[in-house]
DNA sequence: GATGAATGAGCCTTCATTCAT
DNA sequence: AATGAATGAAGGCTCATTCAT
């Protein structure tokens, strides 16, 4: 979480914490547990109470209320989301294998039960919490594809792709590398992540279509 | 609705209604809007009571539960969903323009805030409904793909494709032109429906990628 | 019921129905199912009518209210429990033989589920609606217990036995031929009827014991 | 509650409660009445909560539900009804002065407007609730019946009585005692209880017909 | 700081009753 | 006479939040 401050400083004050103590985490794992297991409607401040193993009052001594505990939890998980994903190097000349790389760890991550039970938890909630919605998609999903489209762009000056909206381009290779992947379990039409040949070979596809529209002949 | 029965003729009991007499519209007329507007759990009965001008008591003469009620509201929404869409001409020669007016029907359907809202409401109760998740993915993307997935077949066996997988690969053009479009929206970092300009231009782009991967040369 | 009439002549209205046409029976046969299994708050007015095979509309035209319509079930329960029972030769010489008849008689109608399902309904509701249990009480088991101590009467009269309060030495009779075994029953501790052979132990033994206390050495 | 103990000691979970500190008794107080004035369906856990001076959600808080409190309620009243009666001298020579000993207590508790009350309510619930009748008669009228049932067995050991069933005459003998007492009581043909002369009366002439049947000439 | 008892508004649902047809 | 649609009050229960200790 701390990483990503520089990239954006001006954080709404109702969505960062400050308390970070032993108390408070042990109440965030409990939290964290209920809320992506049921939802925030599902979850009550009792269940993660007992969860946690504090009372109820203390749930109000470190999170003024049900809604910011939520805001905490989305948070981290998307910060998890994001961390593990670009820190691949830049300098490799092979955009294939970078790219393959990127697919692989991607969808990895995000068909984890629990992140794609966040996604859930954020989807459901995001009509009436719109703050929360719209911050975990730009700095979750949305930094993502940021982050691509700037490698984009150098292997673009490189003379290695042609691209002429790495944006668009970015969100293209990302959607076809998990989207086939997430959207059964978005829906609970299956519980099970896909298995890590799937996702090997929806990456390879991607990349390879990829390849053929954008790569330089 | 009806174009899908070859498909699947036999609908569960447990999710599509028979009742559509003027009452039962004026209440789910109601129902939809606060449903749509809040989602499920957000919803109170009473507000669709109020909303829909009748009491309490009567929402319950027309449907055993809450949670029937929101099955009717989604099974409809969806049946629109996918109704729209595919109705092109499959003789058509030109593949291009055919996925070119397919994307763009789907990313201008599925973008309604409606067709959002729906989405929203199905995911953020899919943790605890699953069946109906399971339904609306089943009848609503899913079949659509499968659509989309034929007419490859057919291209493919014309010689005017070369496609491995057309499952994936419907799945993959699919994504690419709505995903974009629609992930902001699901997570309410806009309210606003993309512009028809805008859905066109994501729409080539997709095709042109499609085709540069499946096209035969 | 008529035939009771001129022992208690005074019956307030809202104890005795008028009509008694086809329509009528009808609801009341379907009334009495639901309200016997159920007890009166547990029956519905929905219940009574899909069981009745009326409307509810219907119910109203014929039984100004469901408290109503339980009275006159009960009442004639009531009247079915009374009528099959003092019919006996008051002129048999024999004491014993009547006592154990009457006790038989007694024992077999006041066990039958139906009968019991009844006693419990209106004891249960004997707190709210007072009337109808004194009711009961005085037209039903009271009334059984004077006919009892009438016969009694004769029999002291007639120098065969010798009982100083007759109205208390039948209502010991009677309780020691029939409450041990409907007590179980009252409070669901069975629910099967005893054996007509159990029936007749318990009956013997309450003659002998009664003779034994009041008769003539 | 103690004393009985030794007889049964695995009463079943859901029967028995722990708590009893001060808030518990005060909702035991309140839902006491309530429940004896209205029967179990009568009642509204709303009222309780006035009764009690506690809000709806502290009930929630001691009991979990609205059949639980009145379980507890019930078997309260089960146990005083039980505790009071069985505590005479078992060695006493003098059965007749025993009997009328336990005639009399007996007669007395059971005809308490509160023991009543709760003997309706019981009986009243019973079709829904047969567990909690079930109870109720087995460690209530049941096992009256049983340590009377003993004291006769010394007897018969001793040559004072004849009985061939002392079960059967237990029962007789109680039924005889107070049923003539309660029953007017039971279905609210009086609200008074009986006056201490008549008690009196009735056990005497109890225990004259039960020793003329089974005591030893 | 930590508790957990207490709250009261709100939830979904049921139901006896009414009334226009 | 008979209906059945409609009602609105009331039911049991849950829950986020507060506060005295």
């Amino acid at each position: 979480m701390l990483a990503e401050s520089p990239v954006s400083p001006k954080v709404p004050a109702t969505i960062l914490p400050i308390v970070d103590n032993a108390k408070s985490r042990q109440i965030l794992d409990g939290a964290r547990k209920v809320f992506l297991a049921q939802g925030f409607e599902g979850a009550s401040m009792n269940d993660i109470a007992r969860e946690a193993g504090v009372s109820k009052g203390t749930l109000y001594v470190y999170f003024e209320s049900k809604e910011r505990l939520f805001s905490v939890i989305i948070d981290e998980e998307r910060a998890a989301h994001v961390e593990g994903i670009f820190n691949f190097d830049y300098s490799t000349a092979d955009v294939e294998a970078v790219l393959l790389h990127i697919a692989i760890e991607i969808s990895t991550f995000i068909t984890q039960p629990r992140i794609v039970s966040a996604m859930r938890a954020v989807v459901g909630i995001a009509e009436r919490m719109p703050e929360l919605g719209e911050h975990f998609y730009e700095r979750g999903p949305c930094y993502s594809r940021n982050k691509l489209a700037e490698y984009l762009d150098t292997r673009v000056a490189a003379g290695q792709l042609d691209v002429p909206d790495t944006q668009l381009a970015a969100a293209q290779f990302l959607e076809m590398s998990h989207a086939p992947l997430i959207k059964p379990m978005l829906f609970r039409a299956t519980k099970q992540s896909p298995s890590a040949e799937r996702i090997r070979e929806v990456a390879a596809s991607a990349v390879r279509v990829f390849m053929s529209g954008y790569g330089v002949k």
